[in-house]
DNA sequence: ACAAAAGTGTTTCCTATACACCCATGC
DNA sequence: GCATGGGTGTATAGGAAACACTTTTGT
């Protein structure tokens, strides 16, 4: 998806612009990939492109793009060709997911506020492509401690339930200020 | 540094052909960082840049700049206030070249072909902004084994005099075949 | 003689990894 | 009763960090 900036805007907000246009969705994290400039990219008039990858919600968002815009999902491990030099940019957008939400707790923004340890783990797994242990993660993201274990279980996916937990954006970030090191 | 790009080339051929005509370097290592694109940025007109970094041998290349470009050096612990937003422009820089230094052998780059592990110890202390056990980083660098170590030694920086080291490239790169992780 | 840098190993601690069984519930 | 996912702890290995003294030689 794509589209042309404008004289007075920047490219953040051109790119926040088209991602609304073509899927309505707005106030997601969205960040810079890396400006294409091959002279002869795109075959019809010199354009210099300048990606962005966004973490589109999938259970929040997934009638709104398919019914309203008619935007599909593909799966990384069978994406189709894209134009131009789109598949070097869906490489490059892999490549810095896995390295911020390696440093960063950048994949909480793919998940529901409330979401269970199984599907915190299942996105890890998704994004990094390689199965995690499933002690060792829970281990590992306890001993970050910054997530907020609930009351509430979750019933939908299991017969037990599992507890659901929360995100403390405010005790990583106080955290953060005093040295804290996300790293998963 | 900057310039403007021409039609019938790519940023990186812009950012190589402008660092060659104000310092007369050519050849050496370049990123493009990020572009910026803050509408107010440049107050004459509007003006969408993409920064690189290249590193510069300083003994290789210090008469050149200084003679015949009137290029200087400044330390990343005492530099000026540059204009528009150059100063974050070099903050990216130095975020970029610490994570690239941490996992690729970028900073040979910046030595002499032949090198003492105490020249390259005091680079590595430069990039990361902090000191490093001389044993801990000697054992470390050798269990990396992509270093020949050479029956030369230097005397100008000590009197006992100290070996020099090479970069083995082909070893590296054939270490990378294998699967190697570069990681310092 | 002494100053300045080179060279050299071991111990300790911490983190990462591997690994298996019982629990609760819906069907 | 059985299938499904939930939940839990420990032992081991490997890497990171801490650490001090002797050697060489120019002055």
């Amino acid at each position: 998806m794509g589209g042309f900036m404008k004289k007075d805007e920047t490219l953040d907000e051109a790119a926040i612009r088209v991602l609304h246009n073509l899927t309505g969705i707005r106030n997601i994290y969205m960040e810079q990939l890396y400006a294409f400039s091959n002279t002869e990219r795109d075959p019809v008039e010199r354009t210099i492109s300048v990606p962005y990858y966004a973490l589109i919600n999938i259970q929040e968002h997934n009638e709104e793009l398919n019914e309203e815009h008619s935007a599909q999902w593909f799966s990384l491990k069978d994406f189709p060709r894209l134009i131009f030099d789109h598949n070097e940019m869906v490489g490059r957008a892999i490549r810095r997911l896995r390295y911020r939400a390696s440093i960063m707790p950048i994949g909480f923004e793919l998940l529901p506020e409330k979401f269970t340890m199984r599907q915190l783990r299942k996105l890890y797994e998704a994004i990094m492509d390689q199965s995690l242990d499933k002690r060792n993660f829970i281990n590992k993201v306890n001993s970050l401690d910054i997530l907020m274990k609930l009351e509430e279980k979750e019933t939908e996916g299991s017969k037990k339930g599992s507890y659901l937990y929360r995100f403390d954006k405010d005790k990583y970030d106080s955290k953060i200020v005093e040295g804290f090191q996300f790293k998963i």
